[in-house]
DNA sequence: TTGTAAGCGTTATCAG
DNA sequence: CTGATAACGCTTACAA
């Protein structure tokens, strides 16, 4: 494997000149550059990226990191930081599990956007305090170097929900995801908010977990209950698709006798029958937005606007 | 931020001294390694991986490199190839993009594992060839230290169209993926080379992209064929579900009129009408056995037994 | 324009 | 059991 040494010495220069020809550094006689550059060409050398990180203190790298990587919903918004990130010249990292937490403590990365859960409040604060900016998108978090961009769950569904009672629904039901997860949570405050501003007084709350299976029991047991909801918001759309699996297999039809609807607009929902209403986000562009925040931050340390993503109702055929 | 030498001088002892007590080296007094954890602990101090990395020439860390975040086939290959290396004490680094190639440039990972046609063959032998080895899950490659681990993609399709014969279909066509997938190819070897020992000398063939869109268009176009296929083949289960959509919006009945199945058994396929008929692979025990094998090499430099994924043949509503 | 040398934060060799 | 010290491969004052 070889070093900036052996460049140097083919060429017959010092290992200072030898970095500066490789760095582009102008002050370097374009002849003498010129045998640098050959002689690494010949070399096939590439710098080592660790012993530079270890000198310039940064890594140019960025972590991403994610819960998992199962479930249809990141795959856009890692695509969106993806195209960002390599236009201003950082890699990216996507990285899960117990790793996430060794890059950050270890300071692999120049900076992180988070999503997820495991990775607590106290990790993401001490990285960041240590001028490392952090962008956290499945929580608000407050500190120095940490910002939080999340969706407007409340207010969308506040405003789906509203729209229903408006085409005449008023027996709605609430199919939950995890009660520590903030997405479900503020969409069922959302929810609860529209049916009172409604005078709705009433709803029934089932306990899913945003899984597809969850949503599947769930429509289990709707299917034998004698009065069954009208409308089954579910807090996202596996839980939908789920939930519609079952009905269907118990030939309750959908949106006829039982109406539903998802959210995050994942993309099978349009190939369902009947087509799943739901609320999407442009995961893409919110990606974009988030990495480009991200790289002013440690390019200029400068905080520029940082947008949250907007939702859009999306009306098909399940309700 | 708290370097070693900061812990030695809390601890009151050498740098030395310090650095044995933390990486649990056993000839250190316990007196003094309590010392000097406590000193760490108290200054919050963690290891900085860079500078570890430079003098261990060991990252710790194994790059996954994909050709895009999208896809859902991916996500279970990438949660296998999570878990088994959390297992073995690696970290996990997925890219993809410029960002994979700097990363294997620069050596900043210890091993590679690929599934993205952009990295070129020459740029992973390099990478390879200095000890470094290399998984590559989209293609043959031959070379030092450079494994391959492939989907038996004809014999699996060779197997499934003879089936499709035996229950009496005959007239069959050919959705294919890009020219220049691997996996497309094979799949079309296999599907004719069944055809050919069937004794069935014709097929039509569409040329399509492993995309939704790319299926929904040809799904049109045969919609509005004099002579129809009664099969179609569809080289992924994207295609699939763009070409059943297509035809249900044209009225013609799947599998009635004309049958159709697909390769990869996405999840989704089971939620369709009618469900898609496909052909799986079990992707998380793929992702586990390949980063067993990367993980055996590294550590005990010994190649251990690389497992070929296995293919089953899921028979839905679809055909 | 080029060379010398210090130093990034570790680990590891060797001596005590 | 503990401490000095060199070294990993690079960048960057500073000197020439």
């Amino acid at each position: 494997m070889p070093t900036i040494k052996d460049v140097a010495k083919k060429a017959g220069v010092s290992i200072s000149t030898a970095s500066y020809a490789l760095n582009n550094l102008p002050s370097v006689h374009p002849e003498t550059k010129q045998r640098i550059l050959d002689a690494a060409k010949s070399l096939n050398y590439y710098p080592n990226g660790i012993a530079r990180n270890l000198k310039t203190k940064k890594t140019g790298n960025i972590g991403v990191f994610v819960y998992g990587f199962s479930g249809p919903i990141f795959s856009d918004v890692l695509e969106g930081i993806r195209q960002n990130l390599q236009e201003n010249g950082f890699n990216i990292i996507v990285s899960s599990g117990k790793s996430s937490e060794n890059l950050l403590n270890e300071r692999q990365v120049d900076g992180a956007i988070i999503f997820d859960n495991n990775l607590t409040d106290e990790c993401l604060k001490n990285f960041a305090s240590h001028d490392f900016p952090t962008f956290v998108l499945d929580r608000i978090i407050e500190g120095k170097n940490i910002y939080s961009s999340v969706i407007d769950n409340e207010g969308i569904v506040y405003n789906f929900i509203r729209e229903m009672v408006k085409k005449g629904y008023r027996d709605f039901a609430y199919l939950s995801g995890p009660n520590d997860s903030f997405n479900n949570n503020h969409r069922y405050d959302g929810f609860k908010q529209a049916l009172k501003d409604e005078n709705i007084n009433d709803h029934k709350y089932y306990q899913g977990d945003f899984t597809i299976q969850g949503g599947y029991q769930i429509g289990q047991q709707i299917g034998l209950e004698e009065k069954k909801p009208r409308f089954v918001y579910c807090a996202n759309d596996e839980s939908a698709i789920g939930l519609m699996k079952a009905l269907r297999e118990m030939k309750i039809h959908v949106p006829k006798d039982i109406a539903l609807a998802g959210f995050d607009n994942i993309y099978l929902g349009e190939y369902l029958t009947p087509k799943l209403t739901t609320i999407g986000i442009d995961h893409l562009k919110w990606g974009k937005s988030v990495a480009q925040a991200l790289s002013d931050l440690i390019k200029d340390k400068k905080l520029n606007e940082v947008k949250h993503p907007e939702g859009q109702i999306i009306i098909r055929e399940s309700c």
